[in-house]
DNA sequence: ACGATACGAGACAGTCTCGTATCGTATGGA
DNA sequence: TCCATACGATACGAGACTGTCTCGTATCGT
């Protein structure tokens, strides 16, 4: 998948031909730049970002980037493309199980107070660019999968009635967290989340005996 | 409470002593102005945001702004002030009815359309300045208080134990709106408002009777 | 009528940032 | 050794934006 504005002409005859002419590109540089992109973000916000700080950072020339990225927009966009990683699905046998494996799981490429702070930067810059809400549908999309396949098992198993509204049930688990982290800065501990499996696990399987009253 | 930015000291001259020398001022023009803001905020954000383009929105002259606010931020940091708005509490007799009251309230200042894009703004400025998380903080502990209110006399009144973690429940009902209206775009019609309150009310209530198994 | 002030429009200087260009050096292959 | 390229540093032009100022007009008290 070619990133909108890589400057894959330079590295296209490295790649195809495989004679190196001339001194090598340094390869840690690209993470270097991308990393000191997210931190930069993280302190200042995206309004305050300037190449010049990003090179001062990741210890490079503003050159060396705008040899890799052809604008300062097409850098961003990598490096919120780099914010996606893929999460391996638990399967311990029993959907609590899973959904605590879920939770306790680390797979993020910055350290969470950093991501705390990024991420909300994503968000407003996909609100207002569309390029940058392409790469954050995928974000979303590929962080709920795992949850996804945990409940859908959970729902095979008989632990979760075939008619449920999955969707909510997941967003049920998942906003809270969400909600605390970014937008009310409350706890998110194990306990947390051992107490809200508790009443959301409950409610779903109350009503599963019950009908709605609604 | 004085804003920070404010050219308070023209405005006191009118206010303490009664003769209006010259033209007064056109006080209609302050909420143009930071409606304009806000909505520009909504569709460019805050880095796109200038002030010729506030001006030009709010059909002011650009001197006009500055005679008001000395700065950009100052006039940003009012603008979101006035997104603070308050909303009276509802008391219908039982949970249900007052939580289904609070969601069905609309006492935005802007459409909710132009909220959703407005307020993740909101939150990533918060994060990077000072000073608007401080507004950002006011507002979201204001938005809270009339569930707060609601859920404590529904412990009052016995619907709800007295030893529950009263934020959580109020996190777990308020978050997935919020979750879908800035992270992930999902519905948050009255269907879902209901669904939500019966699994949640099912969960607290469930709970109360068989204590955790955590 | 007259002075004082607000107004819209727009010119203006100063500052900032992007993206390019240049320089001398470093590092590889031929 | 020679050449091609990447590198850090930095100067630079172009353009955008902020905040100030001026101009001519409008609108109020006196």
């Amino acid at each position: 998948m070619a990133d909108v504005g890589d400057v894959m002409n330079d590295t296209e005859r490295e790649m195809n031909t495989d004679r190196h002419r001339g001194r090598p590109r340094n390869e840690a540089h690209d993470e270097a730049i991308l990393d000191a992109t997210l931190e930069l973000v993280a302190q200042v916000g995206i309004a305050a970002l300037t190449v010049d700080a990003v090179a001062h950072r990741a210890g490079v020339g503003k050159a060396t980037i705008y040899r890799r990225w052809n604008s300062k927009e097409a850098l961003l966009l990598d490096a919120w493309n780099t914010c996606l990683t893929i999460s391996d699905v638990p399967d311990t046998g029993s959907l609590r199980g899973d959904m605590e494996a879920l939770f306790a799981a680390k797979d993020l490429k910055m350290p969470v107070e950093t991501m705390k702070r990024i991420f909300p930067q994503l968000i407003a810059a996909a609100k207002v660019n569309p390029d940058v809400g392409d790469t954050y549908k995928a974000f979303v999309e590929q962080r709920r999968l795992p949850m996804r396949t945990v409940l859908e098992r959970a729902i095979d198993r008989g632990e979760l009635q075939r008619t449920i509204d999955l969707a909510l049930v997941q967003d049920l688990l998942v906003a809270p967290l969400f909600y605390r982290s970014f937008i009310s800065d409350g706890p998110t501990d194990s306990t947390v989340v051992a107490q809200l499996l508790d009443i959301v696990l409950a409610g779903v399987d109350a009503l599963s005996r019950t009908p709605a009253n609604t």
